[in-house]
DNA sequence: GTATGTGCAAATGGTTTGCAGTGGG
DNA sequence: CCCACTGCAAACCATTTGCACATAC
């Protein structure tokens, strides 16, 4: 029945891999799209969304938690976790190995097969901490 | 400037934390609001949006992070876990203590002052884990 | 009395989709 | 050729908001 279509290549989805990789800033669809477009003008939104997708279903590129907000992409599928700020949304990276987590306990757990984990930590970042910053 | 308005009761906010209380399947706003509109048949999906997200700002409730589907929210403010289906997207509850995190060597990380973690364990859960079960 | 809460409906904003045309294999 | 991919714009859908009225205190 559903057989899964044969990728083609395609210019846009090469920059927009290209561009989310040169990147570490954890870009939402729209700042990418606007990154694309300096290389690709004429590219609609709607094929940036399409590609990522698509990037994402194939493992290239990952879709990180939206906390109710925009969508972040990471091209970094590496296993890692995450810091986000709970004031600006600014997500960054946090370097070294994952934090160790005792998953085998939980196979059985609440009937679910566990496949893995998403950790975010939550803080805030350097330029929310400043006193004097007004709440956005 | 920005005095937080005294807040005064409302039998719409009382019947929106208590519905949210007899569950425990962690609901949708929308969810949500069909088992409202039992008791409170007038009520408005505004209203239950507006006392939501003021019962999660005085820490009454949770808005759990809505992986780019639709925010659930969860009346157990006590730090546990969860596991949430990939397949579905149902969320559940997980038993006993939350994972012990070493907090304390990340405090300098990133420049951000972590606050708290948020842990996601993803998985399959028992319905979808069925070979039969067509994908939604 | 006055400011907060509500219902309603319209606006918003991120994301998806239908369609006709383009282009990779 | 054929079917996947694109640009465009409209559609979608969860959430937010403006407004006039109701109501807690």
């Amino acid at each position: 029945m559903s057989e899964k279509p044969i990728r083609r290549q395609s210019r846009q989805r090469a920059v927009v891999l290209e561009e989310l990789q040169a990147v570490s800033s954890h870009p939402t669809a729209r700042e990418l799209y606007d990154r694309v477009r300096k290389r690709l003008p004429k590219i609609s939104l709607g094929t940036v969304y399409r590609n990522l997708e698509q990037l994402c279903g194939s493992g290239e590129v990952c879709r990180l938690p939206a906390d109710g907000a925009e969508a972040r992409f990471d091209a970094d599928t590496q296993p890692h976790d995450h810091v986000r700020c709970v004031r600006c949304g600014r997500l960054a990276d946090l370097p070294g190995t994952p934090t160790t987590l005792t998953l085998e306990t939980l196979d059985e757990t609440a009937g679910f097969e566990i496949i893995g984990y998403r950790l975010e930590y939550l803080g805030l970042c350097a330029a929310c901490r400043k006193p004097d910053n007004p709440v956005p």
